[in-house]
DNA sequence: ACTTCACTGGTCAGACTGACCAGCAATCGC
DNA sequence: GCGATTGCTGGTCAGTCTGACCAGTGAAGT
């Protein structure tokens, strides 16, 4: 049997699940089935599967920032001291301001995002940044609009289109 | 009655709400109520105004992109020339492996991230990205680890404690 | 004092879930 | 070529949850 990690592929059914479930989550396994076109019991042993796999991770809720007071996003590139990424890494994310964390190659070591109330909540929180030890130098940019948002739809709409 | 667009703050009810549906997403609103302490009904209605609010946008499906063979991450800055973010965002937009694209101060014009297959798929998804009209330069990153992952949560538990 | 609002604790019918099952078709391995 | 395995179908079942109600209560605002 051919049971290695692999990264075993999504059919077409499991990305256009994926897709019904993007558009509508509240939805359920019944409802799915009917709009898919299969069988209740397929659904619920796909998102079984699925679950499994490691692929649907949950259903966590999306909390939009900007309508809790957090409307300033902004990125900082750092580059780091020799080895030090570890111990950056760790006093960034006890700031809770900081929503998301990369190790990267190239010009910069880490790239943080991060959020705040207004601009001096901004400053306050981009100070906390660069103050961590360790951190050599660093480039600061404000988000000032998102003109694509985080989404997956179309690699699994080319998912369910191609193995259709 | 005081009912403009304010960012009408969190209370920290609505905070733990939050953080227990961050939690296990899937629990409805009676385990919710139950967990709380709360009735039912509170429950229901909290997540109700949540909504309308726009607070909670909803409960999209959080899938692995690694598992499902885009194990690679990268971040490209663009800088492009004057005027053109608009048409740029937009040809960015049409790439598939695009999962996020911002406007930003600074340095670059546009932030991107984008995923791939493998390195020879990187490459070309980077090429398509740099190749997009009015890019007039670029520095690539590759993401070798996220050793914070997006989160929201240290910002609830603040709330959810504050306000306690 | 009166009104408004939010929460409680209760009910109700309807819908959904998770767990089953037998039957059937395609694929796999020998 | 022939079982064995796997996945899907279409069905049942009891238990649970949902959304919609309702009256009563306490706090806050006019």
């Amino acid at each position: 049997m051919r049971h290695s990690v692999e990264v075993s592929e999504l059919d077409a059914l499991d990305a256009r699940l994926l897709l019904l479930l993007s558009d509508e989550p509240r939805i359920g396994v019944l409802e799915c089935s009917r709009r898919l076109g299969v069988a209740r019991g397929t659904v619920q042993a796909r998102m079984d599967r699925l679950e499994q796999r490691g692929v649907l991770r949950g259903f966590p809720p999306e909390v939009d920032l900007a309508a809790i007071g957090y409307g300033l996003t902004a990125f900082a590139v750092l580059e780091i001291s020799q080895g030090r990424r570890a111990e950056v890494a760790e006093r960034l994310a006890a700031i809770d301001e900081v929503c998301e964390v990369h190790a990267t190659t190239g010009e910069g070591d880490l790239l943080v995002r991060m959020v705040a109330r207004s601009n001096a909540d901004l400053q306050r929180v981009i100070d906390e940044v660069v103050d961590v030890h360790w951190v050599r130098r660093t480039a600061t940019s404000i988000a000032l609009s998102t003109p694509v948002p985080p989404r997956i739809r179309p690699l699994l709409e080319r998912v369910a289109d191609a193995r259709a």
